[in-house]
DNA sequence: CTTAGGG
DNA sequence: CCCTAAG
């Protein structure tokens, strides 16, 4: 059974493209419109939701709504009303979209009654504060859904989203900073996708208006308004997103390693912990620290902004941030509601003989895919849910076009949570914490922007220059490999853009992870397959360096790929080698091309020899001195 | 922090 | 991918 997620690509599929949709409740739930052919060719979704909800602002300051059918054609299926808030911005979003993917249901309800302390702490008496309710504490289920009716999400602009360095604080509770000019700024580096976001730690990625020259060892920078969400988030795993001073390590690990050591990005777990501890300010604080701008190529600013209008996907960024005020609270602040929303099409290749139990892991693993886990998937036809597993889809029914305009899937938390505590049905669910909660700043949203990327290796064979440092390897959606002189204004060269597949929307997945304080929920890692130019650029890269220089290795091609960590690249390795071993019907995957596994078990027959010789050389020393 | 390996 | 022992 092949499942794979794609985007916009003209494929063949027995079943056609499924249309999933996130059921909302009855409320909220969104037509579907399968058969439409959306083409989301590397544009991600919260990335067109945002242009779609600036474009709004711009026009409208006071109130509007983004109605679907305003959707740029080809953007994915998500449908934003700002009806009720106007000024909202993109990491709204974002966070929603962290509550709602969220595996734990509990979670979310927290985080969302959080998020609504938060908005009655700021607006006393507002009427615009919506108590967040809980239902139904047993049907796991519907409180998620709960939240993603209620959760009213205030938005605060990032304050230091620039100058780490300068550790621009900004108090809890007011958040705001305003420098207009790096509007634009901000919004662009809103999106981190994966550990990139803390675009501070790199060197030369990180473009802010402020500081042109980023600095490299600043350890110091602290986290101000850290996330916790983001924090939590699987993404994060690397401990690197949104992190400053965890980021270091690898460009700067001396430094930083010396001098601190608890906070380190590495061992997440470690890091989590930390960072329960140490969020100075209330423990329920969501914090987030500055957000830099994101490293990407395209996305640098300047000061003029100029670099904005790069991707299609920004495209109104510039323009909406230069006419919107500097962040005063009241602007700012804004309230957004997901109405409903929609993961981009998928097409799923599934035989008519397929169980429904596979079609719903092939359904989850896409979506899963997308949303960084953590659902499960439901599969309803004409509404109702169909429980039995082992049923085919011929005997479903499923088989038949004509059923399939009624087949739906529901996204459901996964396993069994325990319910949140409380929560009856109609009662509203005061959700704990009472205290007033900090005012939170949302990291940057983790718009799925740019999953650009750069192709160029995967097209040249030619062996590039060792003197070369740049990266070779795509940074997975992220930030462009920029050489330092480089300057990164020049997003678009004569290199093929390619848009990948891949969602980074995991960035979206959300651990909130705040059981006590001290449970530390540390998330395994999403895992993230190699693709193929990932692959190309690891042969090369050890064709020269050899086997046992991990770190070189990742320096050399994945210095841009914050995710992809040394060891990640010698555990690849490994598998390559045995992937290149075994029979082409025994792998599984994306099929690596022979030629490249070829390589791979030439270079490592090569190393392994070099290594032997070094070792016996080693020896004979020892003998001769002794 | 890096390497090297087992899980 | 994670976890660890070693270096």
């Amino acid at each position: 059974m092949v499942c794979s997620p794609r985007y916009g690509v003209a494929e063949q599929v027995r079943i056609d493209m499924v249309l999933m949709a996130i059921r909302c409740p009855p409320h909220l739930e969104l037509p579907d419109h399968l058969g439409s052919s959306n083409t989301l060719t590397g544009k991600e979704p919260f990335a067109v939701a945002k242009d779609l909800i600036k474009k709004e602002q711009l026009d409208d300051d006071s109130a509007s709504k983004v109605e679907p059918s305003n959707l740029v054609s080809g953007a994915p299926d998500l449908h934003f009303s700002t009806k009720e808030f106007p000024g909202t911005h993109i990491d709204d979003c974002s966070v929603l979209a962290s509550v709602i993917t969220s595996s734990d249901c509990s979670e979310k309800i927290g985080w969302a009654e959080k998020l609504v302390n938060e908005e009655s702490k700021i607006q006393p008496g507002s009427s615009k504060v919506e108590p967040l309710r809980a239902r139904n504490a047993s049907n796991v289920t519907k409180a998620y859904m709960c939240t993603l009716d209620k959760l009213a999400v205030r938005y605060r602009k990032p304050p230091a989203l620039i100058s780490q360095e300068n550790s621009v604080k900004v108090p809890l509770g007011t958040g705001h900073v305003s420098f207009p000019a790096c509007r634009d700024v901000v919004n662009i580096a809103v999106r981190d996708d994966d550990e990139n976001s803390s675009g501070c730690t790199q060197p030369s990625t990180t473009k802010t208006a402020f500081r042109p020259s980023p600095r490299i060892g600043d350890c110091r920078i602290r986290k101000i308004l850290a996330s916790k969400f983001w924090k939590a988030a699987p993404k994060l795993k690397d401990g690197e997103y949104f992190t400053a001073e965890t980021k270091p390590g690898y460009h700067n690990r001396k430094n930083c390693y010396k001098r601190k050591r608890s906070p380190r990005d590495y061992p997440l777990k470690k890091r989590i912990l930390y960072d329960g501890h140490s969020l100075s300010n209330s423990d329920g604080g969501i914090t987030s620290e500055g957000i830099s701008s994101s490293p990407r190529k395209g996305f640098s600013c300047d000061a003029s902004g100029s670099g904005a209008t790069l991707h299609g996907a920004l495209g109104t960024t510039s323009g909406v941030a230069s006419r919107h005020t500097p962040f005063q609270s009241r602007d700012s602040h804004v309230k957004l509601r997901i109405r409903s929303f929609k993961v981009p099409e998928l097409f799923i290749e599934i035989p008519e003989t397929a169980t429904v139990g596979s079609l719903k892991r092939s359904v989850m693993e896409a979506v899963n895919a997308i949303l960084g886990g953590g659902l499960r998937v439901g599969v309803l036809l004409q509404g109702k849910k169909i429980r039995d597993d082992n049923k085919t889809l011929l005997q479903t029914g499923l088989a038949h076009d004509n059923k399939l305009d009624a087949l739906g899937f529901s996204l459901e938390p996964t396993v069994s949570q325990a319910p949140p505590p409380v929560c009856n049905e109609d009662h509203p669910l005061l959700l704990s914490c009472n205290a007033p909660q900090p005012l939170t700043r949302y990291p940057p949203a983790p718009c799925v922007v740019h999953n650009i990327v750069e192709q160029s290796a995967a097209d040249a064979l030619a062996d590039p220059p060792l003197t070369s440092v740049g990266s070779f390897v795509e940074s997975d959606h992220d930030s462009a490999p920029s050489p330092p002189d480089m300057s990164d204004k020049s997003p678009m060269d004569s290199r093929a853009l390619v848009a990948i597949p891949e969602m980074d929307a995991e960035a979206l997945a959300v651990v909130p992870m705040r059981k006590s304080k001290r449970s530390e929920a540390v998330q395994r890692r999403i895992r993230r397959p190699f693709s193929v130019s990932e692959v190309e650029a690891l042969v090369h890269a050890v064709e020269k360096l050899g086997t046992g220089r991990w770190r070189d290795v990742k320096l050399r091609a994945f210095d841009n790929a914050k995710h992809r960590t040394y060891v990640d690249l010698k555990d690849k390795w490994k598998t390559l080698v045995h992937t290149a071993r075994i029979s082409p019907q025994q792998r599984r995957g994306e099929p690596v091309p022979q030629v490249l596994l070829d390589r791979v078990l030439d270079a490592h027959a090569y190393w392994s020899q070099q290594q032997a010789k070094q070792q016996l050389k080693q020896q004979s020393d020892t003998c001769l001195l002794l």
